[in-house]
DNA sequence: CATGAATGAGTCTTCATTCAT
DNA sequence: TATGAATGAAGACTCATTCAT
């Protein structure tokens, strides 16, 4: 049975997402990926050559987007913000498995850092906003935490139309900013 | 060297601490928590009978905390969301670094459900208080999950006067609730 | 050094068949069977997921026909000893080292209560036959031990030509038996 | 609390009693032991150097009796046998424990050859009974062990008057032993 | 005399990774 | 290319024994 290269990188690519989903990147086995891949683990380890190497696969659209995302912040200090909130919104429809992933169990990973950068982004777009509007900057760190778990939340449990949810959401966390802040 | 119980304890206890806030409590080794303690296995294993008892040793007293606040749940739905909320300050200002440890990775332990039933909680009191202000109530759940995680990065960030932050952090998250959902 | 998996496996049958036999169940180490297997702990739980499983690979096949016998077991009661003994030394003359490892220290083990069963099946058909007869059947119990250690210790000694010893010790225990109890 | 040493030494004795009878050498807990004697390992090692002397402490008496017993055999074979099984239900009757400790569970002391040796000296009084009947001697081998074994089970399933059984058991062995072997 | 804290090597078991075939 | 056997270090936990106090 020859088997195309790509044919079978899909298949361990298929499997590993639902291990790590399930499992987190540490308690995630190479052996229960290989297997669920049809393959065995030598197999597996001529594709990836260890398990963060294979995590980075899985990964790795979603970090090069969330890079590109990064480098084309806009210019414009009161932008950023809601070019940041509408493209979590496509990040995470688009790669619903690998944002729940990433901030799943990332622990132990050097793909932590991508988490951390995520909260950064969004915390500094707030603090922006925050000083613009003449408000103490502060309270911008718990709320892109609280911004980006609530969607993750809704992301979990989501059974479809989630969207609206989401859009309501992030509603909810907007809307008159600038007066809620002391 | 012959050392005095306490003291061992106490050098336990603030390793084990450190390994379970970064670890969690599945990937948390009791080797490492003892080598950290300056300690061999078979030592650490004299203070506390398994690992599960010595999570219990610290965070046992939050967790009696929570449950003495859940059994005494304001009746009127009203009350409460602010009292939960007053309460969590509190709480976690007396165990930081308990709150932290719970809800950072209790899973596999007898407390994780507790950690769960916070959410359902502070939920289920959000879901009230939407209701009687007859707006859809669907929101309370990534907004309690935002509510949480916000409060913890501001007590995982903190370096002292985080009393006020949080404050500030709630008001934001409650001001005006009923106008800003559907 | 690659081995064909076969070998490996009789390698490990073989040192565990040796451990269990002198050490029982519990007192069985895994690591001194991988070692005198020549290969590592880890390569031995690729082969039996764990000691009791090892065991059973061991004990299994004598495990079988314990119950097969015992299904079996005549109506009448005058004949039911006589078969038991008759099946006794077939089991042990096919099944030697095992016999031996099952009565030499299954504690510890499911196949433990299998080895107990033996001494109450063939204590129930003693007492039959001296009831039978009109006398006392206390007796029915150690002469029940007496015999299958009896067995036993022929087995451990056996050179080769001991099926007629057996024949002679079971005439020995059983000629005249009415005779010789109150 | 100052205490005398012999009480000291007889609470060890009474509680390594219970372990060694229930869980056998190897498995007996040094712990156990002292913390059932209310005492400390630490000072329980100051009365005995190590398990394998306290074991001996306790097997101590019965194995004196038996070197005694050993060294006082009956010049004439055909005393032998009875001057053994006579001694045998004395030595039972008043190191119950002990017997029962020696033969239950000595496996890896330096003990187990005096269980082996009860053997042995049974066996040759047994060898020499048949030889001068001028019958074949192998069977004396199993016959000792039978013996030996059926008298612990009698020994081990003791409620107080288990002596009639001894007596009737031991006839049963003996009982016109010549016609019984080819 | 006595304590009990500490050690170190042992128990079974799992798993990422390598390498001979 | 692919296999899967083998390794080695780690996981939680136990226990006889020693030794500072």
């Amino acid at each position: 049975m020859q088997v195309l290269k790509e044919e079978v990188r899909q298949r361990i690519i298929k499997s590993a997402r639902r291990e790590f989903k399930k499992c987190g990147f540490e308690k995630a086995s190479m052996r229960s990926i290989a297997s669920n891949a049809n393959m065995t683990v030598g197999n597996l380890y001529r594709y990836y050559k260890n398990k963060e190497d294979l995590y980075g696969a899985i990964i790795g659209s979603l970090f090069d987007e969330i890079k590109n995302l990064k480098a084309n912040l806009p210019e414009k200090a009161e932008e950023r913000l809601s070019y940041l909130l509408e493209n979590f919104k496509e990040l995470q429809k688009d790669h619903r498995s690998e944002w729940l992933t990433l901030f799943g169990g990332s622990t132990g990973t050097k793909y932590q850092k991508v988490a951390d950068d995520i909260h950064n982004v969004l915390r500094n777009a707030l603090k922006d906003v925050l000083e613009l509007n003449g408000r103490r900057p502060e309270i911008a760190v718990p709320v892109a935490s609280a911004i980006i778990y609530g969607l993750n939340t809704i992301l979990r449990s989501e059974k479809g139309k989630s969207a609206d949810l989401a859009d309501d959401f992030l509603n909810y966390m907007m809307v008159d900013i600038a007066n809620r802040v002391a």
